[in-house]
DNA sequence: TTGTAAGCGTTATCAA
DNA sequence: TTGATAACGCTTACAA
């Protein structure tokens, strides 16, 4: 085997557009041509073009084609989390508007770290992907720059903002919080708790912590800063929050859990210790995923539409590609307070 | 300004090796140089073109890098389906594997079809990744005829499987069925119901109700086939299941789920209709996910080390692609039963 | 309808 | 240590 030496770049091994071409006896380019627009080929030659890429199993390299169109076909999505199941319906979403336009995902994870969610990001870019879709709207200022400077298309999802750095789908998670303790201040609930996540860097979780303030403040009960907890996104998380609550508030009647992950802790640390819900305490959770519904009582809670978020999202940014002008840029998705039996 | 023409590809905008190259009055080879191997450019050059890649925001094109190396630095993983959480560790572990050596995850997921899964492999294939990670080993002809052309490292992973396509991480999902059912026969269980998901074109699942078949014809237990069900994987198919083997089996003891979302459903609608469990009904699960140790009663469960399995697999797949031998190419990552109180 | 030449942004090879 | 040249696999612009 007479190894043929080259410069440059080594051969990749597999089948390329030349090796057709040869076999059917046409130029490289017609080969691209009946590919791309098989109307401009006669029929001849696409027959025996056909029978070559067949014969040769060819499938067009993506790369070169990337480098000379200055497209990739690949989106980049940053999420804070793939562990928690939140975000997987609305990937499962954008997934499947992405391939139906032959586009790939690119999955990263920040673990809720804006540093990580810049590195990430600048990965992408470097990979030249085709557009971004980020989770929430708080970013470090790098990135931001990192973004209008590379110019591609961003959609941010989750939260609405009032300085979108391009596209936004999302909803107001204030409001959502605001609306879901007032249901419980008239529900006759006075001694109202709240458990939700970290608020720092994370616009989702100070919204909703500022809507439950808000709430309270309209309606004139006194906040009691002892019983807003801050604690670790899991389960367990949720059902220590309980026990802390039920120690601070001795005339606690509900807790609002700003996440799901809590809410339910919370609800089978109440099982677990006989405390009867809603009868002694009703609780509310958010985001309306895991078994909420199913479990024994089911959870009153806060729906969010994350598949559509997914899809919108998608949807947008394929448009954006396609050249169309994609309007409003800020689409709100709404929430839906589900009564169920916990509040 | 005047547009200057160019034939082939269009200038993509982004700062080019050229133009750090340019600024820094050196040739784009000693930057390039600068890139990969420092030591290799003098000192003063490296400053020069240091300041000129900070002062341009230069980031080099990973995709003229993959045309020219034969390297993208993508792994193209395919799963059954992202919004059910089983696979959601495991790709997590997996990412974070791949990020530190600087490889990117491509997602999609192929909704438990085999002719989506060969699809999306292909489409990984055109964009050239480095290896594949699939699930299961089912896969089309088609597939695995494509991936032996294409040459590149494959890691299937969940079950083992004596003909492997070139790696495999997982375990016998068939072992594990039949241990945790002899568990139950253990437990003095006579009449076990099983759950499990349809068969056709999925080892584990297949997998799964044999191990439940030998366990009862091991241990002298006669087989109804009326107690063998097949459910949508959705909670709701727990509960209907169970609803039915109730009927069916009115000495029915036990049921033993074979994946946690019927385990949960079951659990859930024995809550509902009052039966005691496992007093009246013995229930154990598969999976250890979701909130199977937290509900009350806590379930009885085959805890699968998830995050190993995609962390060992992302680790073979980088050793392969450092040149390193990977051996053994099959790893049993095992399995344990978790006795709870549902069984 | 088909083909030629050039170029996408980078790196391997060889020469200085 | 640095640089000129060619090549990775493909498509655009122009010509025939």
């Amino acid at each position: 085997m007479a190894e043929v030496r080259t410069r440059g770049g080594r051969p990749s091994g597999r089948v390329r557009l030349k090796d057709v071409a040869r076999l059917a006896a046409v130029a490289p380019i017609t080969v691209s041509r009946a590919l791309q627009s098989p109307g401009r080929v006669s029929a001849e030659a696409r027959l025996r073009i056909d029978a070559a890429i067949a014969a040769t199993g060819y499938v067009p390299d993506l790369v070169a084609q990337s480098l000379v169109s200055n497209r990739t076909g690949m989106v980049g999505v940053v999420i804070p989390t793939i562990v928690d199941s939140i975000y997987a319906s609305t990937i499962a979403a954008m997934s499947e508007v992405l391939r139906a336009h032959r586009a790939q995902l690119l999955l990263g994870d920040s673990g809720y770290s804006l540093a990580e969610e810049e590195a990430i990001a600048g990965a992408f870019l470097a990979r030249r992907a085709d557009a971004l879709v980020l989770s929430t709207v708080a970013h470090t200022d790098r990135l931001r720059r990192l973004l209008s400077r590379a110019g591609v298309p961003v959609v941010e999802t989750g939260n609405l903002t009032a300085e979108p750095i391009d596209m936004v789908v999302g909803l107001s998670n204030e409001r959502a919080a605001f609306d879901m303790t007032r249901y419980l201040v008239e529900r006759g609930h006075r001694a109202i708790g709240f458990i939700g996540a970290e608020t720092g860097g994370n616009p989702q979780a100070s919204d909703r912590q500022a809507g439950y303030r808000r709430a309270l403040a309209a309606s004139g009960l006194p906040l009691d800063e002892r019983l807003v907890i801050e604690a670790p996104r899991e389960l367990d998380g949720g059902s220590a929050a309980l026990r802390t609550l039920l120690e601070r508030g001795p005339g606690l009647d509900a807790v609002f859990a700003a996440g799901e992950v809590w809410a339910v802790g919370a609800l089978l640390e109440c099982l677990r210790r006989g405390v009867t819900v809603p009868a002694r305490l009703a609780i509310a959770g958010f985001n309306d995923e895991m078994i909420a519904g199913q479990l024994v009582p089911p959870l009153t809670t806060v729906r969010i539409p994350r598949a559509e978020i997914g899809r919108r999202a998608a949807q947008m940014v394929v448009d954006r590609l396609r050249g169309r002008a994609v309007a409003p840029t800020t689409v709100d998705v709404g929430y839906e307070i589900v009564r169920r039996a916990t509040a």
